[in-house]
DNA sequence: AATATTGCAGACCGTATGGTCTGTTTGTAT
DNA sequence: ATACAAACAGACCATACGGTCTGCAATATT
């Protein structure tokens, strides 16, 4: 037997302190002509958002990111986080993007700078896998990935952005690299294998009793790879002075 | 203004119609000694809950994997699973158990006869990757290695089973294969590599454009596999006749 | 035939989660 | 000075999930 008198839609708000948090925002020596404090104080929190974002999936794994985890290790309010992203897949999806871009700076920066050299291919290899994989943002990203796979609304706002990611990967590593397999575009499709081989040491590094058996199957991936991947001679073509 | 009255915990079950699902159960003509009935349905129905955890693993993930939609898959009821799995770590980690049993029965079945001859590395390659990864069964693994990654309690159901799956595994590649490598168990760290390729392959996979480019991807990586795996010339030292 | 056990059926519950909504404060435009 | 908008702050809610518990029918045992 039960009985519910509720007073539905009907609760009104009661009094409630309001607090903002962090500093009051004084006026910055030299305020930008259309970088208004509105703007800089959103990009801050939003900010500290993915940061922590970024946390939580390391730490947590992407279905046990949420909003509340997220909101004590930003130390932001609940409000502050819906603001900026209205879903969890948009908040996800934009963590993404940042963590694709930091990525890609590097390469880019190369390519800005034509005349860097290229590292030694097995350098590359030890260099890209404590950089960019085994570390919280590698790991972040992998969750992001896995998740993807069978989040539908996820992977639509996903799709285009890690395609191109891709394309500019691959490409970057064409410019600097040069395969031994058939194909023109060899070093790129190398390029891929190590990534998904990466991917996978990931999901498999938890289960290995000593962190060297991580080093030695990449030190053999990265024996292998020297035989099919090499440097490009060439620096010529474009910008040939010097 | 909230008024309620409960009678709580004083809610007596009311009627219910119980239904025992499936056939009667008729004993079969050969009742095995100490394979009672009971035995018997018991297995079937933690085999066909196991099957519907795979498929809801493969299409859902993980975390999206509730006792819910495996009771709906496998159309019982939702005390015959709390019955078998009495969490749902314990329902993934038997699956796991499942589906690694199943990955190794054609490795064990050629060992126990051993004069069947080793595939060619190339067929090896692309033969694994269909049977064992390009499946509902594999890609329902990686979603459970992945959840492992974050999940304790599921990491330290699995830890053990992995490991030694990985002991195994690698042992029967290095009967029957030989690597380049300096090591004497090359073969077996190959076979890694080969494998944490796939799971990022699984991963990968949802943003390629074309089927394609995952063979070209899988074409390649066997191509160099070729020149660093063999299969093991004297297949003698042991049972050395005929 | 009587009793015990196994294998299941499904109601129930505390809790957490994603999302919404209203209110407030601070900075901006007029 | 005043109106307005951006950027939060946090209460609130429907839902669903994992897990527990009681009950019962089919087998098994004595």
């Amino acid at each position: 037997m039960v009985c519910l008198y509720f007073e539905k839609n009907r609760i009104v708000n009661r009094y409630v302190t309001y607090r903002r948090k962090g500093k009051p925002l004084q006026t910055p020596e030299t305020a930008k002509p259309r970088e208004t404090l509105h703007h800089q104080r959103s990009r801050e929190t939003r900010e500290v958002i993915l940061q922590a974002a970024i946390g939580c999936l390391d730490e947590y794994g992407y279905s046990e990111t949420t909003f509340a985890k997220v909101q004590t290790a930003a130390d932001v309010s609940r409000g502050a986080i819906t603001h900026h992203f209205p879903t969890k897949q948009a908040l996800v999806a934009e963590t993404a993007r940042l963590l694709l871009e930091n990525v890609m700076r590097p390469f880019e920066r190369r390519q800005a700078n034509p005349r860097t050299e290229a590292e030694p291919v097995h350098d590359l290899i030890m260099h890209s896998w404590k950089r960019m994989v085994a570390s919280r943002e590698g790991r972040a990203f992998v969750e992001i990935l896995v998740a993807c796979r069978t989040d539908r609304v996820l992977q639509d706002m996903l799709r285009d952005g890690l395609t191109e990611f891709d394309r500019r990967s691959g490409a970057s590593i064409t410019r600097l690299y040069d395969g031994h397999g058939p194909d023109a575009d060899d070093a790129a499709l190398l390029w891929a294998i190590f990534r998904s081989f990466c991917r996978g040491l990931i999901i498999h590094q938890q289960f290995v009793s000593s962190p060297d058996d991580i080093h030695r199957l990449l030190a053999r991936f990265a024996q292998i790879m020297e035989k099919e991947l090499f440097v490009r001679d060439p620096p010529a073509s474009e910008n040939p002075r010097t």
